[in-house]
DNA sequence: ATCGATACCTGCGCGC
DNA sequence: TGCGCGCAGGTATCGA
């Protein structure tokens, strides 16, 4: 699926290349990538071994060194993918990491992602529960309510303070499961109800990434051509974009428009 | 404080 | 064929 799972197919290409020795680091120094950090500093990978790689909603962090991690976000249109380490640079390439056997690339034409450089122990310490986490508990789920009890719905899933990872194609998804128009008020919600749509769509996806892992593939990943193939005919999503596209559950047609500032797909007959 | 609207980019597909 | 427009999976920031 989008969004989550899209990172963390991203982390696995890089993750291809733990335990390997950076030998050379070629930045895009104009870049607005760079807007958090002075790409000169990403030099310091430069001898450092790429030892492990996490990820919290959509971010990403690969780390170096107990007190080195480089953090990266892939905005609307960033990609990470490795190459043979002949590799040489392409049009929006604003970051390429070699070791003796492979290119580490971020791509990424439109330039809303970023990447920064952090030198300290942990630099997600503050970063809110994640809804795969155990933590993401009911009791969490209607604290977060209560904090935003006029938000729309929409506005809420897609608050990565409130909800890590889910994306605009997964919101929509879980209004729809709910049986609620995106545009409603969270303090009318069930706090259960809520939590169990938000953890079936996030788990959903990530399955879909395992699904997609196990067959053999694939030099650097392409969002669209992933995300179109994979996920369930009886998923939302395989519906939402196309004109005329039919509610999965009964066949109306989606309704779309505006809501939280991003284009957004409904069914007026299940949802209100 | 919280909220919504806007800015930030490039590329693609559409209608004229 | 070419051009202008609207739109794209995100989020920092700035006003009300
Ligand atoms: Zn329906």
């Amino acid at each position: 699926m989008p969004e989550l799972a899209e990172v963390e197919l991203a982390r696995r290409q890089w993750a291809a290349c733990h335990g390997d020795t950076i030998i050379d680091v070629n930045v895009h120094n104009k870049a607005r990538i760079y807007r958090d950090c002075p790409s000169a500093a990403l030099g310091i990978l430069k001898g450092k071994i790429l030892r492990s790689s996490h990820a919290h909603g959509k971010r990403m962090l690969f780390t170096f060194a107990p007190e080195l991690h480089l953090e990266v976000h892939l905005g609307m249109s960033g990609k990470l993918s490795t190459a043979p380490p002949n590799y040489s640079e392409q049009k929006h390439d604003h970051l390429i990491v070699y070791t003796a056997k492979a290119a580490l690339i971020f791509n990424d034409y439109r330039m809303f992602g970023r990447v920064m450089l952090h030198d300290c122990a942990n630099p997600w310490a503050d970063l809110p529960p994640q809804p795969q986490d155990s933590k993401f508990s009911l009791i969490h789920v209607r604290k977060l309510i209560k904090r935003h009890p006029k938000k729309p719905l929409k506005a809420l899933l897609l608050d990565q303070n409130a909800c890590p990872g889910i994306g605009n194609w997964m919101a929509d998804e879980i209004c729809w499961r709910l049986g609620i128009h995106p545009g409603i008020a969270t303090g009318t919600l069930e706090a259960k109800k809520l939590r169990k749509e938000i953890r079936f769509v996030t788990f959903g996806s990530l399955k879909h990434v395992a699904d997609k892992n196990s067959k053999a593939s694939s030099d650097g990943f392409a969002p669209g051509s992933y995300v179109a193939n994979v996920p369930p005919k009886n998923w939302l999503f395989q519906h939402r974009w196309k004109k005329g596209g039919i509610c999965p559950k009964c066949k109306t047609t989606l309704a779309r428009d505006t809501i939280a500032s991003r284009t957004t797909a409904w069914c007026p007959n299940c949802q209100f």
